[in-house]
RNA sequence: GCGGUCGUGGCGAAGCUGGUUAACGCAUCGGAUUGUGGCUCCGACAUUCGCGGGUUCGAGCCCCGUCGAUCGCCCCA
């Protein structure tokens, strides 16, 4: 039996719900115009490896990718995550030589992951992601994480918190896992399955474990911070501290680690603390790298980012009650009055389009009230009516909505008038 | 990957222990009003209950499977 629905989660977008990412799309791009960020497009499936690398034991990574063979040749996958694919291109494109470091990027595209859905995750969901990549300052790491906070208070979204931590240094962080591997080594038996794998393969991420949050072990586990040298707390101390200056409050959340593997220094959460959240309560989230841009072949230089769930901002943006969408009422309806006059009413809402007006006509020749309940519908400021009469004298009437005022003009008089009622909303002054 | 709930016209929904015309509201279309909408009244609109199979004289209601949504776990955006 042929399958028609959508695939499992995935879904279709237009109408209201279209506008609303029209929206969306809109702000990201004047924000990140105003930070210099600067976009980037870089193919929505990469080589299999560049996504899955050595050591890399996150779920995204892999049980959760969407991996094909191309013609039986190469194995590719279609891009569970922004940054891989983006420092990627970065190193290809040597990017790293530019004189201007940083650079900065941001992109917004669909992202693919083998999930059991439910509201707020999907198996294909948009993120709009920034990178900035080439200088590592804690200046940096704090213009990435107000730009997306920027964004989501633009839109109105107040029940937030930012929760922030680190992981360290390259040596910070191995001086830590062992310190924790020891810890939970006594004891390890009898924390959950999934724990048990963590231990052997990132035992940071025993931490963060719902299931055995209660443990004993777990609670008295040793905190990051005990094992920061100077350098990465120093670092981590003005990362806050700008953010704080900044009128953002944090939340240090020491065991905050992420899912996947490639972080190092700051990592940061913005979750929603609204109930109609759910359990996907994470608005954005990402961190800074210290080792991808050399992973990828590039010079040692450090980069960091953030990814932002499109569809999960939506999800946000409903539960606390902000309607972002926006439908266009059209400028001019033409009204038929009669089937035979159908194609004139045609030739005049084309007359109507070549002067930018947003015009909608009726096709079919309904009743008079029918073709009324659609003006009102679309919303439409001005109605035009053609009849037997009108056309002899090749006249139109034309009727503005709001004034109620209505007029018999020649048809070379139509776009003149169309001007004078609509001008502040006319297509070549605000190009819509 | 595990567990729970759910799936009826474009939308919101009723449907009692299976019984035969699948309520009702909104929207749509037509008419009252043959060239002026938003109000009112009248009328029309589901060969069919996500899909497939089974039980039965008979299934939207029961059983099995399947697809999808949703909630929790896991994970994450």
């Amino acid at each position: 039996m042929a399958n028609y629905q959508v695939p499992r989660g995935t879904q279709d977008v237009f109408g209201k719900e279209m506008t609303k990412w029209h929206m969306l799309e809109e702000l990201i791009r004047n924000l990140c115009y105003v930070y210099g960020y600067d976009e980037i497009r870089t193919p929505e499936f990469e080589h299999t490896e560049v996504f899955h690398r050595e050591n890399d034991s996150s779920d995204v990574v892999n049980k959760e990718m969407y991996t094909f063979m191309d013609r039986g040749e190469r194995s590719l996958t279609l891009r569970p995550e922004g940054t891989a694919g983006l420092i990627r291109s970065y190193v290809e494109n040597k990017l790293y030589a530019h004189p201007d470091l940083p650079q900065k990027f941001y992109y917004v595209g669909p992202c693919f992951r083998y999930e059991r859905p439910q509201k707020g995750r999907m198996r294909i969901h948009h993120q709009f992601g920034v990178e900035v990549i080439g200088e590592k300052s804690p200046l940096i790491d704090a213009e990435v994480i107000l730009l997306g906070i920027d964004l989501i208070t633009r839109l109105g979204i107040q029940d937030t918190k930012v929760l922030i931590n680190t992981l360290g240094d390259k040596a910070s962080r191995l001086a830590y896992r062992d310190a924790l591997k020891e810890h939970f080594a006594p004891s390890v038996h009898e924390l959950c399955g999934d724990c048990q794998r963590r231990y052997e393969q990132n035992p940071l991420r025993i931490l963060d474990c719902k299931v055995d949050a209660g443990h004993p072990a777990l609670v008295s586990a040793p905190e990051i911070h005990a094992y920061l040298n100077q350098e990465s707390k120093d670092y981590f101390d003005a990362v806050t501290r700008i953010l704080t200056s900044s009128g953002i409050r944090v939340e240090i959340s020491d065991r905050l680690v992420r899912g996947l593997d490639y972080y190092s220094h700051t990592v940061f959460e913005v979750v929603s603390v609204n109930k109609e959240m759910g359990s996907q309560a994470t608005i954005f989230g990402g961190g800074r790298y210290d080792e991808l841009v050399e992973y990828f072949g590039g010079p040692s230089q450090s980069g960091i980012g953030f990814g932002m769930g499109i569809e999960r901002l939506l999800v946000a943006l409903d539960a606390e009650g902000i309607d972002i969408s926006d439908e266009e009422p059209a400028d001019v309806y033409v009204v038929s009055l009669g089937k035979e006059m159908l194609e004139s009413a045609f030739q005049l809402a084309a007359m109507c389009r070549a002067g930018g007006y947003r015009t909608e006509l009726d096709y079919t020749g309904r009743s008079f009230k029918a073709q009324f309940k659609s003006v009102d519908r679309k919303g439409a400021k001005v109605v035009l009516m053609v009849g037997e009469s009108e056309i002899k004298e090749n006249k139109v009437v034309v009727k503005n909505i709001a004034t109620q005022e209505q007029l018999t003009l020649s048809t070379d008089q139509l776009i003149h008038q169309l001007d004078h009622w609509l001008d502040e909303n006319h297509v070549c002054e605000h190009g819509h």
